[in-house]
DNA sequence: TTGATACATGAACACATATTCATATGTATG
DNA sequence: CATACATATGAATATGTGTTCATGTATCAA
């Protein structure tokens, strides 16, 4: 924690070799905000219970007792993830009497999974 | 933790509404392996100090202590998640001398990177 | 070889997080 | 209204994770 290489100062006591390429990488780093809400919903991807779900959801609506069952997990520990799916928007819910009825939200969760198979595969691929 | 909807026993303590989407879905799961490499992946993502190295990578190659500077850490933090993305290859190191830089593996990277932000962007704009 | 520099790593601690258990909420049925 | 059903949620606990601190390794210079 030294300090920020702002426009003022750059002068830590981390030593510095590429003064000119830091300077102008940090002019193009987006906002702090913006790293942290992406770091958040990669936090969301980063779970297997959450990303069966989603791989769930991606073939059909379902709703909560169909994931239980699926999953084989209890029904609670179900609810509190499409929690936090829900909190992220990367899940849509509509209720029909009793029953909830999940859904992905759109096309950005199936292209992420399904961007980072492709980085899977190509790693396996480079383990050869 | 109830039984696992096999081809054989399908029926759980917990209820099943739709015993045959459910059925289907299963069918159409990935392994587990991909689930669990998915959900290890996208953990790595999911954190801000990754997010920003990899945010700097993107338009530069780096050395250790530019990245420590550029993000006012200590350069043992800064190495501790080097050394997590180097597992999970999303960066590439090469050595000249004492000193070691640091690059983007390949385009999945910032691709995820990308979508993540999309959907970032439109989840903003949806709250409106 | 000795010292300095750039980076890596093991241990420890503080903090976050996923599941379980118990209970609450909301909805249909009788 | 009472009951059963589908889902949600708060508290607690066990496990995982990021940073710090101290130390180790590798490379260059003298």
């Amino acid at each position: 924690m030294a300090c920020q290489p702002d426009d003022q100062d750059l002068f830590c006591d981390v030593p510095m070799i590429h003064e000119e390429a830091v300077r102008r990488v940090f002019g193009l780093l987006p906002r702090e905000n913006r790293t942290e809400g992406l770091a958040e919903l990669f936090k969301v991807f980063g779970d297997p219970t959450r990303v069966r779900i989603l791989q769930s959801l991606r073939h059909s609506e379902l709703c909560v007792c169909d994931l239980s069952a699926l999953l084989a997990m209890s029904q609670s520990a179900v609810s509190h993830q499409l929690r936090i799916l829900r909190g992220a928007r990367l899940v849509r819910n509509r209720r029909e009497g009793r029953v909830i009825y999940y859904s992905l939200m759109d096309d950005h969760v199936k292209t992420i999974l399904d961007v980072g198979s492709e980085h899977l595969a190509e790693e396996a691929e480079s383990k050869r």
